[in-house]
RNA sequence: GCCCGGGUGGCGGAAUUGGUAGACGCAAGGGACUUAAAAUCCCUCGAGAGCAAUCUCGUGCCGGUUCGACUCCGGCCCUGGGCACCA
């Protein structure tokens, strides 16, 4: 052992050591005791960032401390590698995505192995791979035989300049990012997988998941938005039609003053728009981006239809305004607008100089007419229903409508279809053709599968690369041989993501999707990945999981049983990304520090949950942290013979200390996923055995008891350091395979405890008493206690709190 | 705008069930070693008052509950994430 810390030379060595010995292979078909702890996998934007570190030394220390405590891990890593980035770089930079992506993958994989994390390589896969998308071609063709997709006309953000569908990120201040032109909302046909028809079951299993998070499940259940209401029929005057309402406060219909739609619903015909005020209404609006944020913050506009509703209590006549704040997929397209119990309507009402009216007041009746009054109450101004309350009122109304036949109970979900289809080159052919002649759809045969990319493409085009593609498209139908044309929408990127975890149990196999043995596998018994997927993301997985249960290819309704949402990795007080150009590169700490260091450092920074903001600085003390140990280590393997200490008081405390610490760094991994203090502790731990060891320069035996135990609880985390010393050491048996250190509670018996004195509720004293000493005993030592005495001269005790070797409390 | 987090010394953070606020680490200051520097080691380190013992204040802001609140409740401010085509 060298007396100084190399971690470069040490590094190397121990990554030579796992690789020849196959260390992190995992046997599938054995699934005794099996543990599956997974990581998001990224992206291959170029370089791992330090949100990729992060996120892959928490779950490799999830990984190796489990396996150390005897379970079966498995613990493998790919690639999610289609991507509009991708394209992006074959645009600027005239590289084939193709190649862009495979030189990524090449370096990211060797910063990943440089870091020292225990993946199974042999079950690596990419998304991009034909052997990964065609089973989702296949998958996606059994969704179209059970009608879980469909097509229809759906709005995207328009480039008329460059003559393509933009992303949201893609549009800036209303404009395309690159060709800097207005955008323009346009229909397309589009792909959508009924997500719907799951909306109550996502709701429902939300609370089979214990182990989540409760800040995920809260959002997800609000993302699917579950509300109970009434749908009513407003007649629309001269004319045959109705405009169809939603809402949940069938208790405001008396205060109704106008009725809003959506500016691309269907009441808007040819004929309202050959309004000029109209038409330029909605040409307007048609340079809104295409997301609910910004449809929420622009400033309420609207146009009068001319049309009018009829009231169906009052039989008023209720103009019909195009509100551009209504969404089009939520609910009908419609709402009644009730100025004065929505916030919304209200600013509205306030701009156009609607009506406003009060009909539901609070019981303590404060009018305010500055804001509307959005909470239930009991009704008034509304004829014979006042007096009510809001929860009767709704009854009541409900029952007179539906005698009518102008209302029914409603059940609406926020969630929409999900619509997977993209107008892009890089991503997964969606595996169907239409026949030229009639325009009608039919599914690429599975056994043709998969339908690949061509190679040979041209971005400098405008619109969609692969439909401008000379030849791609252009195929005889396999059946009838007719002339056909491929569909030229790839898949959303999340299609590829909500199912890897399935496809990396059998990743090689190339007869079905997923082998039956390796089923038990599932679910995922810990997922480990950024906050910033929370909702989509896990939804979306949740949602093909239970494709995939009902097409009988995995047996469990949830695919993660465990989930940790860490925080994310902040630079300047922002979410780092290429985009916003505030990304560290991990690569310079590595060869400055070593994977060791950095790996400890970011786990110590701050708890895995909570955002953490980079600062280059901190890091040093880990590096001293693993110095220091090592510099122990050393120390320890120059002793020559065991000299018994003679203090045992001190061999006590000293044990005591390293099986609290194991008692508490065992809790912050297994329990508490506290990581940040398992480190603390470790830190301690070392600090006291380094006096120790200045001591008691030759008390070898305690000494051991304390550096094996560190070295393994230390080993999940910095797994290079570690397993060299541990063979130095004169071990036989690598470290990372060894079993976790066993608790010895004898050890952390203590027969005084100190306990502290309150006057008030305020700290006053401490005193040390024998464990477990009764009330009786510890008011006679605490109240004789000088300190205590002059604040008890002369007052009455009122009242004494007392808490077993905590405190003792007098009120006085 | 809506949904979900977070706010504690100069900084990152700790306080596990309402019971000792500031563990552990960084930075800073002082000292030892050294020709010197680096490395290492030792000491100090929330604010104010005091020679000191000690006392007072202090966990974003305002208010409440409690013997006792960083922790629970109500209102507000700032900040991070998500908002369906970034992943």
């Amino acid at each position: 052992m060298d007396k100084e810390y190399k971690p470069k030379i040490i590094e190397e060595e121990a990554r030579e050591y796992w690789e020849k010995n196959n260390s992190f292979k995992t046997d599938l078909s054995n699934t005794e005791n099996k543990f599956y702890c997974l990581s998001m996998f990224p992206y291959p934007s170029g370089k791992l960032h330090m949100g990729h570190v992060r996120n892959y030394t928490i779950g490799d220390l999830i990984s190796r401390s489990n396996k150390m405590r005897g379970k079966n891990v498995f613990q493998p890593m790919g690639w999610d590698s289609f991507g509009l980035p991708a394209e992006n770089a074959a645009i600027e930079n005239n590289v084939h995505p193709a190649k862009w992506t495979e030189k990524n993958i090449k370096h990211m994989k060797e910063q990943l192995t440089n870091l020292g994390f225990s993946y199974d390589w042999s079950s690596e896969l990419s998304t991009s791979d034909p052997k990964y998308f065609r089973w989702e071609q296949w998958f996606f063709l059994q969704l179209l035989k059970n009608k879980i997709v469909y097509k229809k006309n759906a709005e995207v953000n328009w480039d008329p300049v460059d003559k393509t569908v933009l992303a949201n990120e893609q549009v800036i201040d209303g404009r395309g990012w690159r060709s800097g032109a207005l955008i323009e909302r346009k229909q397309i046909p589009q792909w959508f997988l009924n997500i719907s028809n799951y909306s109550q079951e996502l709701l429902d299993s939300i609370e089979e998941l214990e182990h989540w998070p409760s800040s995920v499940k809260i959002m997800q259940k609000n993302w699917i938005g579950k509300s109970e209401g009434v749908n009513i029929e407003f007649k629309i005057k001269n004319s045959q039609s109705c405009v169809s309402v939603f809402t949940t406060r069938l208790d405001t219909l008396l205060g109704v003053t106008f009725i809003s739609i959506s500016p691309s619903h269907p009441l808007i015909s040819k004929n309202v728009v050959k309004n000029k005020e109209i038409k330029v209404f909605l040409e307007k609006f048609s340079s809104t981006k295409l997301s609910e944020e910004s449809l929420s913050t622009i400033e309420k506009d609207g146009v009068d239809t001319g049309l009018r509703a009829i009231h169906p209590l009052t039989n008023e006549e209720i103009p019909i305004w195009i509100a551009n704040y209504v969404l089009e997929g939520y609910g009908t397209g419609a709402v009644m607008s009730v100025p004065g119990h929505d916030v919304r309507d209200y600013d509205f009402a306030k701009k156009f100089n609607l009506p406003i009216i009060n009909v539901v007041t609070s019981s303590n009746n404060q009018d305010n007419t500055e804001s509307p009054f959005v909470e239930e109450g009991i009704l008034i101004n509304s004829g014979k229903y006042n007096n009510l309350t809001s929860i009767r009122a709704k009854d009541v109304i409900l029952k007179d409508l539906a005698n009518r036949n102008q209302a029914s109970k409603k059940i609406k979900y926020r969630l929409r279809d999900w619509g997977i289809s993209r107008q892009r080159y890089w991503g997964c052919p969606i595996p169907v053709y239409y026949h030229n002649d009639d325009k009608s759809l039919h599914p690429i045969p599975e056994d043709q599968l998969p339908v690949k990319l061509p190679d040979d493409i041209d971005f400098s085009l405008d619109g969609n690369p692969l439909a401008n593609h000379p030849t791609w498209k252009k195929i005889k139908c396999p059946i009838t041989g007719k002339d056909s044309t491929r569909e030229t929408d790839t898949f959303d990127t999340f299609f590829e993501s909500s199912w890897y975890y399935i496809r990396f149990l059998s990743a090689n196999n190339n007869k079905e999707l997923l082998d039956k043995k390796h089923n038990l596998w599932l679910p995922v018994d810990q997922y480990v990945g950024g906050i910033e997927h929370a909702i989509l993301h896990l939804l979306y997985a949740r949602f093909f999981h239970k494709l995939m249960r009902d097409l009988k290819i995995v047996n469990n309704s949830e695919p993660f049983l465990s989930l940790l949402s860490q925080g994310m990795v902040l630079k300047d007080g922002a979410k780092m990304s290429k985009s916003k150009n505030n990304t560290v590169d991990p690569n310079d700490m590595i060869t400055k520090y070593g994977a060791d260091t950095i790996r400890l450092f970011i786990i110590f920074a701050s708890p895995a949950d909570q955002n953490l903001e980079w600062s280059d600085s901190a890091i040093e003390g880990s590096f001293k942290f693993l110095k220091r140990l090592w510099s122990l280590c050393y120390s320890y393997n120059e002793i020559k013979e065991h000299v018994v200490c003679s203090k045992q008081n001190d061999i006590k405390k000293i044990r005591k200390k390293i099986h609290h610490s194991i008692m508490r760094v065992t809790q912050d991994f297994f329990e508490r996923k506290s990581f940040n203090t398992a480190v603390a502790t470790m830190m301690e731990l070392l600090n006291e055995l380094i006096k120790f060891h200045k001591l008691y320069p030759n008390e070898k035996d305690t000494l051991y008891e304390g550096i094996s135990s560190l070295l393994k609880m230390l080993s999940p985390i910095s797994p290079h350091i570690t397993h060299y010393i541990w063979f130095v050491l004169g071990s036989d048996n690598p470290i990372h395979s060894e079993s976790w250190p066993n608790l010895d509670k004898s050890a952390l018996e203590e027969s005084k405890a100190e306990l502290i004195i309150q006057i008030n509720g305020k700290l006053r004293s401490r005193i040390l008493v024998d464990t477990g000493a009764n009330e009786e005993s510890v008011k006679a030592i605490a109240s004789s206690e000088q300190k205590i005495k002059p604040y008890l001269m002369n007052k009455k005790i009122k009242k004494i709190i007392f808490v077993k070797d905590k405190l003792i409390n007098f009120v006085v």
